[in-house]
DNA sequence: AAGACAAATGTAAGCGCTTACAGTCGCTCA
DNA sequence: TGAGCGACTGTAAGCGCTTACATTTGTCTT
């Protein structure tokens, strides 16, 4: 009823920023035009083209993304949550997840969890209003109202890291637990028989939890009572592995062999190892997981498993290209996991006490 | 002239993401009320505000991103450019801005430039095009044209990593050059009068240039000759500065103190010193810069430089928040970075040939 | 030369929000 | 008692783009 012109900010102060309809008109064609230029250069004549890029680049014409995430319904950006950034075991698969996306003209959203399944739910959430087309997200572990989130609001998502043809789950990764499963039979192998593990907390983790079931199968496979096995649950970080090792050290019968659920908490336990004057591998073996840049460069290097961080990110990147443009991605893709071995796994000393 | 109406996806497949005007039904209100209890809830009545949050949750409303960003010319999200997030030495610094905008409902994106300026230019246009409100860069470093483009279209930003008074920017960071030149003076201390640095390409970092010159200066503040420095200019990663220390130890004189320009090329340059056959610090003394995570797990542990990584990210987010809000920041913030004496630096050893 | 069709371009209706401005509704106070 | 006021709430105009559909123009056919 009631007639009200609304102007904003009429008194341009130098803070032009030039929309679709400046560049029209100094083209001397439709917004439409321009438009089209833009995102179907295909449809447009050479000549109208040439002419609207011209206009573009002279007045330095960048898209409002709102306004095009607004008219069109998507976003071009797609999302990421990783558990850490702070530490390298996902920076490699990033990268190169972000670098796949790039050739797309696809930006990567990057939020982190720190493992906890409540932010990591709220950064779900946080990622779609932003307008994630398309998200990436690390395990199988969470709530069953995220899948059903994402189910409702359409958004694809690949799981990564893991390979399980079980879930019902487009994911992309390795098979963690017939990884460990390899690397504890490289351990047995040299004699140990008293192990222990180092791991993350498994309740919210299905890495830590099948690369611990692996450990058991290599164990149960030998005779060995699953049982005697010493486990210590603690986050990922150098100093907690330190402090695991330490407490383990404590234990009768003292193990001969650390295993550890990734790279960072072994580099703690070698740390800790030599603070307590044991010779790695000479008293003590001690293993990783993830082959990231540190497991190379502390002393003794750490036998680990090479994880195919940065295959897994370029193929997620590729599956979800697919899911975004409506066609099917095929099955889970399993890649392959190999175990390094370096020098921090040797015999098992002689077995007198 | 011509009346065509306009509907695009009618037939709803369950895919029904409730839009603002849904949760105005549903409460009974205008959708500018819903809108107030959601950005100004103290100017809506307190039963009005219940019923309206109470319509929001039972219906599981999240605003359209696009649609917000664009009618609010506001996307509360910032954005910050680092060179690289493959190691950590600017992790923790971006975890904790990004801990200091959650606080304030801001989102991070994030974007990594490689070190390359080209890249980096690239990056500032996608995330001001993205609608990032406010940008985080490191160092001072880069071509005036993205100065310009930043004050065009007033998009605020703070520089970090660096402290310098002089330039006429917002900065939060520490004097590499000062940093640089208390950990000089400690190696000089101790005898050493051959030195080497290993340095990232210094062209386009300034943090690189500051701590050269930091290196410089302690040198010719003893009266020694910088130009019998021997400097090895690498990209930062571990492998580099291996092969970068196996370079210096064919020069002659061999230096017997070899500083490089962060942890990660002297994490490299330790390994490589191991492989060679020499003793550190008996031989030859390594240091580190930035004290991150593996500066304290190689060994020997690194002596190196600790830098305020935290207190950068967290400060530089309380920078921003005040610029984005039009209040004076005011001055550049000049943060401590201190020297942390480890096993990797020990005395010179004896002078005969 | 007229009709058929394809290619190129224009027109204008929203996309889902925010917010300026205009009511509306008690109350207070003279 | 009624003007004045403050506290809320409603109305509706865009924000800058994309795109369905209409229109124009050009090219063939027959």
């Amino acid at each position: 009823m009631v007639k009200v012109p609304n102007r904003r900010q009429d008194s341009r102060q130098g803070s032009d920023t030039p929309k679709l309809e400046d560049v029209a008109a100094r083209a001397g064609v439709s917004t439409a035009t321009v438009s089209r230029c833009l995102n179907n250069p295909a449809v447009v004549s050479d000549a109208t083209r040439k002419k609207v890029l011209d206009a573009v680049r002279a007045m330095g014409y960048a898209p409002n993304f709102g306004a095009q995430a607004l008219a069109a319904r998507r976003t071009n950006t797609f999302g990421a949550i990783v558990p850490t950034m702070e530490n390298a075991i996902f920076a490699r698969g990033l990268q190169a997840f972000q670098e796949a996306l790039r050739q797309q003209g696809i930006t990567l959203l990057v939020a982190s969890s720190s493992y906890s399944p409540e932010l990591e739910e709220q950064q779900i959430h946080s990622l779609v209003a932003r307008g994630a087309d398309a998200l990436l997200l690390i395990g199988h572990d969470r709530p069953p109202k995220c899948y059903s989130f994402l189910q409702k609001r359409q958004v694809p998502y690949v799981i990564a890291w893991v390979y399980d043809g079980d879930e019902g789950r487009v994911s992309i990764g390795f098979d963690n637990r017939k990884a460990m499963k390899s690397l504890a039979d490289a351990v047995l192998d040299r004699g140990h028989r008293r192990l222990a593990l180092i791991t993350a907390d498994r309740r919210n983790n299905d890495r830590a939890r099948q690369r611990s079931q692996g450990l058991v199968d290599a164990m149960t496979a030998r005779g060995l009572d699953p049982e005697t096995l010493a486990v210590v649950e603690t986050a990922y970080s150098i100093a907690n592995g330190a402090q695991a090792l330490e407490q383990l050290m404590h234990t009768t019968p003292r193990p001969t062999a650390v295993m550890c659920g990734n790279d960072v908490l072994a580099a703690g336990a070698l740390t800790q190892a030599r603070k307590m004057g044991l010779d790695v591998p000479g008293d003590l073996s001690i293993t990783g997981f993830d082959d990231i840049e540190i497991a190379e460069i502390v002393t003794p290097a750490l036998t680990t498993v090479h994880v195919p961080h940065r295959n897994m990110g370029k193929g997620a990147a590729s599956l979800l290209f697919a899911m975004r443009a409506g066609e099917d991605p095929g099955p889970s893709v399993e890649l392959e996991a190999t175990v390094i071995l370096r020098d921090s796994l040797g015999p098992a000393p002689d077995r007198a006490p």
